[in-house]
DNA sequence: CTTTGATCTGAACGGGTGTTCAGATAATTT
DNA sequence: AAATTATCTGAACACCCGTTCAGATCAAAG
């Protein structure tokens, strides 16, 4: 078994996964070609299927990992027992990891129809799992009183769709920090599930 | 000019309209190819080119379309004087019109970067002209004391973002129908905008 | 009934697509 | 130094792409 050290296949490899992933998430799954992300490697485009077995796999795998990492960094996260706690952890921690991977994170919902159903079972499993983390939080602070939510699901998929909307405009070196955009929405979070009434605690 | 009237004109041209709208919703625009879409009208692929200069003026075309209508709806509500009701008339208004148009909202934030640049320019117009409605909401409330928004804008984008999100889940048939999500929908918007501590006046 | 012209067909154009594979290349092991 | 083999090239395969256009079609106008 010769050239395995030194072998460039460990340089390549990750190499065809950051070019496609830049390019579908530019570009768009669809426009882009084996060609095209070859090119950006420096190889040509046969060499890739040394990477991949073909480009609906090379999709599937950016969206796989990508949600892979997801769940393990939000699982990683020090629980606090505390619902209004998690929740706030939760929402900064959606806001901050989407905005580190900005490229993944849109390809992983902008691409879903590129699937082929068996993949997109997997995908949708895997955000169904990330979102279902979300409402177990709000059910507990509903069950032990402290939020006002009436419908879990929905306040979930809604909750969602606001912080993941934050990377349609937020960059870095404008007026305000990202630390600033957490807080905010935090804030925007916690009044949604907030008991009306109840007084301002800042 | 023969065949002005009962020409097939007027009927082709709507079908290829429509036929590319469900096509670039649900394929994507990078994946639907002219004979696809000339396929769903009955005629051969030239035929289209009476009907759009090119492929990339239909998807154009399509989303102006859509944007015009969206901003003359808005336009045509009835506009209440107080902030509280024209934001309700907003969220509601958003929530219907949006799910009324499923497939013309997706391909309207979907497919923006196939657009030409100048092309790209005039939706983004648009589109901010449509946000601005909401924000001018807002900063009214806040400027009469109704609201506490910290910062308007980052509010109208969390705002949008969380409304269009219904159009991800939303089915109708099931448990709820579009008033009460539209009702839902709307709690969550007033709680963010309302001064905490003011008492639940349902 | 002939003319007109809007509409559509069908074939063609140059070029791009994902994928395969025999053979060249070169780093490592023997 | 020779043998091994992971890696890559370059050409080829069959097929699809957006777009053009000469000519067929046929309903309305004259």
């Amino acid at each position: 078994m010769a050239r395995t050290q030194g072998s460039h296949s460990d340089i390549t490899g990750p190499r065809v996964r950051d070019a496609a992933l830049r390019l579908f998430a530019s570009e768009g799954y669809a426009a882009v070609s084996m060609r095209q992300i070859a090119g950006e490697v420096g190889v040509q485009a046969g060499a890739l299927y040394n990477y991949t077995p073909d480009k609906q796999t090379l999709l599937f795998d950016l969206m796989k990992a990508h949600m892979d990492d997801l769940l393990a960094a939000w699982e990683a996260e020090a629980a606090p027992d505390a619902p209004m706690e998690r929740l706030e952890r939760f929402a900064r921690f959606h806001i901050r990891f989407n905005y580190e991977r900005a490229d993944a994170v849109f390809i992983s919902y902008m691409e879903l129809r590129n699937l082929s159903p068996e993949n997109f079972e997997v995908i949708e499993g895997l955000r169904r799992r990330y979102e279902d983390q979300l409402e177990r939080i709000l059910r507990q602070g509903v069950a032990q009183g402290i939020f006002d939510v009436a419908e879990p699901k929905i306040t979930t998929m809604a909750v969602i769709a606001m912080l993941t909307g934050v990377n349609t405009w937020f960059r870095e070196g404008g007026r305000l920090s990202l630390p600033d955009v957490q807080k905010i929405y935090w804030d925007m979070v916690r009044r949604a599930v907030m008991p009306q009434g109840a007084p301002n605690l800042d």
